[in-house]
DNA sequence: ATAATACTTAGGTATTGACCTAAGTATTGA
DNA sequence: TCAATACTTAGGTCAATACCTAAGTATTAT
């Protein structure tokens, strides 16, 4: 997949409280959908449409045991969020401290 | 504003590529709303839209300058996404590594 | 074999997001 | 002053998201 799509998908996904609370419960441990489920006031079906984009994401990934499907964290999930804000981070700080300098000069 | 609130409005205004783009491009230096849109092809309504989608996120601030509107990067914006990131990593990778512990152990 | 459990699929509604064109408003250059 | 410039507002389409209920399917317990 592109590296823009992924991001996509991956900012995307986390842009909703439901599913940034969904990886946080994960990281107590692998969890079945029901269980995740339970804190939240969704019918079943609206969850696991939740659960398909986290995992269409990277962010998690799952098995069926029986009649029991299985969440837990994608080790590498994280990764295109964390790459692209290293790349981010160092070309902003570097313009906006070039932005200090300009506004300490005055205008040229 | 809440703090799930300010996570929405940053992850979901970086789901896109072209606002992840305008970013980029800012990095370069401030820039007008005609420079900033010079690169799409999209009607300049359009493209507003996304540049106030940036703002309300604080990724973004703008000024008007006479009848141009200069837009730069915000200096905390990616404040939100650093600190959720860092939490989650840390929280993430202890638990994988929980994980292969479990997993070298074998089932208990 | 049957019933209960744990999803899963199908399909429908409402809101939001990403576009558009047309018609403003505010500044600035001639 | 008058036209051109640089947005800005209004309003409409279309697809995707976030929900729902109802009706499956596959497993497991009785």
């Amino acid at each position: 997949m592109a590296d823009a799509a992924k991001l996509d998908q991956v900012f995307k996904a986390l842009g909703d409280r439901t599913r940034r609370q969904v990886l946080k419960q994960l990281t107590s441990g692998p969890a079945s959908v029901s269980d995740l489920a339970a804190p939240f006031q969704l019918a079943l079906p609206s969850f696991m449409q939740h659960m398909r984009m986290l995992e269409e994401a990277g962010l998690v990934e799952s098995r069926k045991e029986g009649r029991v499907r299985i969440y837990k964290l994608h080790r590498s999930g994280l990764r295109p969020l964390e790459s692209w804000l290293g790349t981010q981070q160092r070309v902003w700080e570097k313009r906006l401290n070039q932005l200090d300098n300009y506004l300490l000069e005055g205008k040229k």
